[in-house]
Formats: structure tokens, sequence, C-alpha cells
DNA sequence: CTAAAAAACCGCTAAAAAGTAGCTTGACTG
DNA sequence: CAGTCAAGCTACTTTTTAGCGGTTTTTTAG
């Protein structure tokens, strides 16, 4: 069953990343091999050891930022340097695979086990281990609720 | 696949130029040979020893700057001088490759080796060895943390 | 609880594409 | 007219890629 890509991203999934840096990406997620949806970028995660992929739609937005910063600004330019030098665009084939470049494998410490968890309009992929830490982490945290409050969950 | 130039320029690529200064860039990043798309203008960049290539609608954009400088503003003027001295406009050839003047490859230091970093809008050129030495030099100056609080992303 | 279907995994390999280099041609110049 | 320069073509090598087939695991449904 194809209930194809609506371009959003929701839920937490554990899959397997082989010795090319490739892995499945969950079914519902998977864009229309031949529509212009097809499409990626990987950026690395800036406050954490992980990976942001953006959709189309996403890239869009990200364009009109990073074209807002003016080339006088040294300190964005060398941002704009980092991130751009692990950047990586790629598609998702026919099995339902995507590509990771090595640099982004090494930003996140990816291991062979790999978390996918769907954030609405992108998603992120952390090592399952360095994942689990985190939810570990979080743990008893009452922020949930206040972020729940916040937001009128 | 040959999911045709969008127009974006992301990641960072390792290629040579030949002593005639050609170079080929990536294929992802490469327009429509007889589209209008094919034409760039690249200028030295003030701040480093490295080379902006345009699209043509990011030149709109330049234009639009430059016609802002007034006519009484000496310094300006004399930036708008420098950097007009070593424009320099050309297309993509059939086999992917575009040239670079002499003046251009000078002010960057070019050797043989040479490094294409996309950047959403336009990309630059830099000479590999400097490349690496400006990463190296850029690590842990600033936390990418710090960077992303900057610019929100 | 069990059987059937779907999804995920995995490594191989054939085929395509990308990058590089060198040669040829034709135009312009002094 | 020779010499320089820019652009086009071709050929070669290397890397990449993505399609395939078979196996395993998970999910679903009866």
């Amino acid at each position: 069953m194809s209930a194809h890509s609506t371009g959003k991203y929701f839920g937490e999934y554990r899959h397997s990343m082989d010795d090319k840096g490739r892995l499945t990406i969950p079914s519902q997620w998977r864009p229309q091999l031949e529509s212009k949806d097809n499409n990626f970028l990987a950026l690395p995660s800036l406050t954490e050891n992980s990976v942001s992929v953006y959709p189309p739609m996403m890239i869009e937005q990200l364009y009109e930022r990073f074209s807002e910063i003016s080339m006088g600004d040294q300190k964005g330019q060398r941002a704009i340097r980092r991130i751009m030098s692990m950047a990586h665009n790629f598609s998702c084939d026919k099995q339902g695979r995507i590509n990771l470049n090595e640099k982004l494998i090494n930003h996140a410490d990816l291991e062979k086990s790999v978390v996918l968890l769907g954030e609405a309009s992108k998603f992120m992929i952390y090592d399952e281990a360095f994942y689990d830490q985190l939810m570990a982490d979080d743990e008893g945290t009452e922020e949930l609720a206040d972020i729940a409050k916040d937001f009128g969950f």
C-alpha cells in the first residue's frame, strides 16, 4: 500500500545504515520517485550530533535565509562554509533508500544503527545509541509539561 | 539521473583546473546549455583569496546593489573599480567546464587543485590548500551551536 | 496464534556518469 | 604569416550509482 508522502514526517523509526551510507527511509515518507519532491537536502544539525533532512519546500526557506547573510559578515560567512561543506543534496532510490555522505556521517557519529525522527516539516537522523541517551537524559524533566502548555497541546 | 540545475548550489567538491584555467563544475550545478541560465559572473572576493560565482538571478541583485553605491562615495567607487577590473563573465561548455581568467586565478592563488563550495545562491572557488587551511583555522573558533543561535537555524 | 504480506536489510555487479587530459581547429593579433 | 588563445571534440580512467535478488524481520489480519 502506498499512502504516498504528504511531505510531512512523523514518528520514530529504527533502521540500519549500510557501509556505503545508504539507509532505507520509512515507506510512508517516500516521495514519488519521478516527482520533484524527490529531492532532499541534508545539513548537519548545529546544536547536536545529528543530521537534518529537508524536503524541497523547506529548502526554499533555507535558501532565502542563507541568501540574506551578507558577504561582509565574516562570522556568517564562516558559518556558511562550515555548514555547506557538509551539505548533501540527494534523492530517494527505487528501493526507498537515501544516501548520506561521509562528512555528515562523521558529524553525527552515525554507526550502523540509526534513528529516523519525523519532525513534521523535516526529519532528523541520529545515531541510535546517542538518541537513546538523549531520551534517557530528558527523562523526568518537567519541561515537557511547560512546552505543552506553551503550544496548547 | 539528471535532476537538472535548480539554480541552487550545495556541498563541497574537489576538482582540478587545467593549465588553461578550465575546470569542471559538479554535474548537479550545470545549467541547461542553451538556456539563458548558462551565464555566470565571477567576482573576486575582497575579504578572502577566493572567487565568487553568481548565476543570472543573483547578477540582478548585485546590479541593484552596485547601483545603490553613490557616485560620491569614494570608497565605494574604489571598491567597485577593484572588483570590476577582475570580473569575468562566462558560460559552461558542453563538457561541463567553466573558464577563469588570469586575474581571478591570481587573486585567489589558485593552483591545480581547487575546491568548489556551494553556498545556496552562489558558489565559491578556493585553492584547495588554502581552503583546507581556512577550515582548519576555523576549527573550534566558534562552536557551531553559537552560530546556530545567531542565525536561528 | 498462526499465516500471509509488507517492509527492511544486504552485498553484488553491471552500467552509467563524472572527471581528467590531450589534441584539433579556427579566430584574432601583432 | 606565425604565434597565441579560446573553444570544441574525443578518448580514457575512475568512481559512483542504483537496480537486482535473496534473506530476514516486522507488521497485519484472520
